[in-house]
DNA sequence: TACTGTGAAATCTTTCACAGCA
DNA sequence: TGCTGTGAAAGATTTCACAGTA
């Protein structure tokens, strides 16, 4: 156990892992391999091992991991083992469907206030039976409700005014949505969703593979690569 | 204008440049300078001229970039001066949302329909307005709007069905919110948004962070940090 | 002069391949 | 025997630093 620094790659495949290990749980698999995990999930095992033998060593030769030992771990190390309470900022199209979102509502992340600078917006949302308030009641929520992490799904043009409203109430983890180019102080963890670069990521990919079709023998098809690995699908070198 | 191959990493910063160029057009600039450019945007100048030269030589020595210009060779680059039309796969919270997010209708991309599996709602979304489908409706529509994006929202359970069948209609170009390993064939391009991942990250580093004020004297603070580099799960190769 | 475009170096990430252990 | 944990190699990406040019 001595993460003297990881890298962001990395901590995210230990959360894909983490869901590898719960699949096999509810399958009743009680040890898998690193080769097992690799092949089951396309996954590359030398990966796995190293990503691991970041944190400690959690497998025994010859055998492999403990299913539910080594979920364990991954949960110590990630921190989900503690509840974690969310704010969002911005109580838009985006800001209310995530406040909706069941995918943050369970597992330990609960969405304790929704903040909004229209009032009028914020009245009809409390009406409606949200936890919705104005940006001036942040500070307060935050500190009541020890929020730990802060969503951000403003305008682009309020980005930075409210990312720092939202760093002096003390939140020092944001999931930032606005696709705008943020600056945080030392210490507070930024990560950024920006939907409109990864729709135009596959704009790219569709016009480049448009391109293709009319310039024939310049592409060769290429042997089948190995392992997918993560999400995407993209032509190599 | 030779990419035999550009990284996603160096095409999404294309997005980015197009981001800010669009900003300085705004401001009334006429003309920048990789430098500039990277101070104003918190970017490596070098990188700049490096990924733009991935397709071309676009600046002026000793004078820069001429701003409209430099734009629409990014738009052309990108793909992006022509329309993309683009379903929604899963009509729950968040597929819902994706709908009404202005970030989608607006240049360029124009959400065509939204399929669901349970046929009450889809009758619901009608009844509202909805261009709303079932899904045995999708490849009739997506020939008919000559849909080219498809966005996955649909629970975990049914993702590699409906991504298949999202495939099967023809659509080679997915956006996936869905948190789940996918298999796409070759030629089909496939870019994730996994939010779950994204706030496991953040609960990773609160917790090294809290793990720190404890520790004391094993933790120099270390040189600061740059810049976001969060934003996309991406691998390459 | 002030900048671009680009090799070369530095850094970071992945993969290989194997020693060593249960 | 079959696996983990890990040095070393390969590969990818970023950054430096400068030749060359408008």
């Amino acid at each position: 156990m001595k993460p003297s620094h990881v890298s962001r790659l990395t901590t995210n495949r230990l959360s894909v892992y983490l869901r590898c290990l719960n699949t096999l749980e509810q399958a009743g698999i009680k040890t898998v391999s690193s080769r097992e995990l690799a092949e089951q999930f396309h996954l590359n095992s030398a990966q796995i091992r190293k990503d691991l033998a970041n944190f400690g060593e959690f497998g025994v030769r010859g055998v492999g991991y403990d299913v539910p030992l080594l979920k364990q771990q991954l949960i110590r190390i990630l921190g989900l083992n503690k509840p974690y309470n969310i704010i969002i900022a911005g109580a838009g199209n985006l800001g209310l469907a995530l406040a909706a979102y069941g995918g943050f509502n369970a597992d330990g992340f609960g969405i304790k206030g929704l903040f909004d600078s229209n009032p009028e917006r914020v009245a009809s949302l409390v009406a409606s039976g949200y936890p919705a308030y104005p940006m001036g009641e942040m500070k307060r929520i935050a500190k009541k409700e020890r929020v730990n992490i802060a969503i951000l799904a403003v305008p682009a043009a309020a980005g930075q005014a409210v990312l720092d409203h939202v760093v002096a109430s003390g939140v020092r983890a944001i999931l930032n949505f606005v696709p705008v180019r943020l600056r945080v102080p030392e210490g507070v963890e930024l990560a950024t969703v920006d939907l409109k670069i990864q729709m135009e990521s596959l704009a790219y990919h569709l016009t480049l593979l448009d391109g293709r079709v009319g310039r024939e023998g310049k592409n060769r098809p290429e042997g089948a690569r190995k392992t997918d690995r993560s999400a995407p699908r993209t032509a190599r070198k």
